[in-house]
DNA sequence: AAAAGCCATTAACCTGGATTAAGTTTTTGG
DNA sequence: CCAAAAACTTAATCCAGGTTAATGGCTTTT
């Protein structure tokens, strides 16, 4: 993807990968923890969220595999983090440290490149959920969530659709059973 | 900024760089366009804003001096573009063009980093807002813009700020002369 | 300087979605 | 396999913020 590599290349670049299993509910990160790695999804579910002064949840991210999780804000800054990213299924993960990252920048820069595309991407997708956001109502960012994400409806509890599509439970609840004609 | 230049890789550099004046009131770039340039401001202040159907428009950024701008989205995929982006004031920009950025990551790896940051910051802002966007109330989301812009505050109309956080301008000229005791 | 817009304000009324508080079903961990 | 915890549903009530519309002050255009 994006990049070609040398097999010298790739063996650099996976000799600082670090697998990692998660069980369901366990945390991978916590709210005031600086976080050190970039998290890649090989199977399983990640999700990455923050939690209010009312204690209700926020899904910023779900992290099916294939995807890339992390809290960037605290990763670019080494500063704490806000956010909190958790299992929702058993997982397997690699690791990627920025300590790590940083030496393959320097000894690789074709890396610096995968990376700017990947963030340019990831960019590109928050412009377009926040517009929607902005503009859409509660059903069309759920079907909107449906298309994004089309291998995890059936999988996710309802409750953490609400907390990424911004309604409660209730109302999400609400809204699914009342489009249906019942008999 | 994030990366030091010899002062060949400057010139270099800056033999792609176009200055452009733009009017108060003027487009930059519209719906259905394909962008194929990210614009820095030097003096003035841009905005990008998309048009619901119903004929609202939604705020996604406004860059005073020494912010880029562009449909990154349409830069990425070189499809046409959702977004308009125009000029609050007379504002003065410089245009780099997407197949030039090309060349010049090609020519100059340094590059590839700087412009990799720049998507990590802007990314973590993006993720920041939408946390906020979720979990925040009308008030709140004001306060945070006057944070993030606090020279924006003065000489921008208050329907312009409405479109960024979210609300109608009747719903928030009341929001804010509701705090103010009168006489 | 009249006309035409645009912007802010105010106020009455409306509504999408929140809140609260049950009750029911499903999942899960032991 | 069972008890407890999660997850889902339903319904009544509430409210933040939207809608509509009227008014008056700026600015721009002519």
């Amino acid at each position: 993807m994006h990049i070609s590599l040398t097999t010298e290349e790739e063996a650099y670049f996976a000799s600082f990968l670090q697998y990692k299993n998660i069980r369901r509910k366990q945390f991978l990160f916590q709210e005031g923890d600086v976080n050190k790695f970039q998290a890649f999804v090989i199977e399983g579910c990640l999700r990455s969220y923050s939690i209010d002064r009312s204690g209700f949840e926020h899904v910023l991210q779900f992290a099916p595999p294939g995807w890339w999780i992390g809290d960037m804000q605290s990763i670019i800054t080494q500063q704490p983090g806000t956010l909190y990213i958790d299992a929702i299924d058993d997982t397997a993960i690699i690791l990627l440290f920025k300590s790590d990252l940083e030496k393959i920048y320097t000894a690789v820069p074709k890396f610096e490149r995968f990376f700017r595309i990947l963030a340019e991407n990831a960019l590109a997708t928050y412009q377009h959920r926040l517009i929607g956001n902005l503009s859409l109502s509660a059903k069309e960012r759920y079907e909107n969530f449906c298309r994004l994400y089309p291998s995890l409806i059936q999988c996710l509890p309802q409750k953490q659709i609400a907390a990424y599509i911004g309604v409660t439970p209730e109302f999400l609840s609400k809204m699914l059973n009342q489009g249906t004609a019942k008999k």
